[in-house]
DNA sequence: CGTGCGATGTATCGGTCCGATACATCGCGG
DNA sequence: CCGCGATGTATCGGACCGATACATCGCACG
């Protein structure tokens, strides 16, 4: 997963470390809380070691004046390679079952932008099959096995039920909108400027701007 | 996490392994998938090394005449002994800031009636805090860093704050329920009969059964 | 003027948990 | 009689987390 997301962002542009941690923060905030350094390094170190990304010196930028002195040791700035290109699209060429559990999922989906549309819909339909097989476990112990739980735990389940049918509400949304080639329904967007550096795939499209 | 909630449940009787793993499964359903094996032994070991819980012998039930010969090896049958219960007590009363992620969270709350009503009211209204944080960093995203994220991302983050909103709220009523002295809003309970062969707490009153 | 504190930044270690895998028994239907 | 799905115990490598350590920089407050 972690691997996936780092190919991923540094696809955007190159970066070190703690910003790849604040980038990451931000756009998987919905799914998980915060990636760990004991786990964000030692895949750097791994990524780098398999040749997906490299070091990239940092930039002195004018700093010629200042050579050694303080040996100047600073952060180290990694972009990833066309070998790292390749994996990502290998990655998400394979989105197999371990794709639809909630982490899974959640991180192919903070990069649809990089995602074919066949490919985006198997994902979608495949985290839908999944809601709904847990949707109706959970329909069964709060028809069958009530009596044996007690009032919170039933709770909790009907809580989880709810949050089931909501997802599963919230993808038929989707995949009808990937069927017919619009992108999710995004309130701004709008004349989005922004760099465009990268090879990444056109927008998919922008959308009517209404209140669901 | 997983040591929490096997004493929990080894407190309503004794169980071997699969079986405590089915009701791990139906208790936690709706807030994580099933637990590994891979996990639950070697939990088991270190919670038996630790003295929290003991093999019980299976009972060979009339089973006399077949003594040796095929060995009979089966299953384990561990129960959780009164240092275990303490150390379940413990576990509850230092319900701290792990308690309010997502796992922890909804492990504690499934054993909820274990748990007397002041931590009950703690670890509520640290959980909705956490929440509160995570849609406040949520909307800051949807709103100063919008036009940096493509709509995929930004759709993902909408139906995350969704959740965040509709969590508080559960959590509100749950809360309120709390003060005042109620069990959560539950549809049936009503005369449940059942065993009562531990010191579980009474079940927290019945309550009027209506829609939400 | 200094000093201390929060943000930036890299890194490791122990521990928890998962996914895959292996293997054995039992009952039942074809 | 044979296979297959449910029951049942167990291990191994790997992913990820939480705590911890340590160093630099800028600036606000005394």
């Amino acid at each position: 997963m972690l691997e996936f997301a780092i190919l991923g962002l540094l696809q955007e542009s190159p970066m070190h470390g703690y910003e790849l941690r604040k980038e990451l923060t931000a756009k998987l905030g919905a799914i998980r809380a915060a990636i760990s350094y004991g786990s964000l390094y030692p895949t750097l170190r791994r990524l780098q070691a398999a040749g997906w990304i490299t070091e990239a010196a940092e930039t002195p930028a004018t700093a010629e004046e200042v050579p050694a002195l303080t040996s100047r040791r600073g952060r180290v700035v990694y972009k990833i390679t066309a070998e790292g290109k390749e994996r990502f699209a290998q990655l998400i060429a394979q989105a197999g079952p371990e794709t639809y559990d909630d982490t899974g999922f959640g991180v192919h989906f903070a990069f649809f932008a990089r995602t074919d549309q066949a490919t985006r819909l198997r994902i979608l339909e495949g985290r839908r099959r999944k809601i709904e097989e847990r949707r109706e476990g959970l329909r069964d112990v709060l028809g069958r096995a009530a009596e044996r739980l007690d009032a919170y735990t039933l709770e909790l389940q009907r809580h989880g039920l709810d949050a089931c049918e909501r997802e599963v509400r919230w993808l038929e949304e989707l995949i009808a909108n990937e069927r017919s080639g619009r992108a999710p329904t995004v309130p701004h967007i709008g004349t989005a400027g922004g760099r465009r550096e990268d090879n990444s795939p056109p927008p998919p499209g922008e959308t009517r701007n209404e209140r669901p």
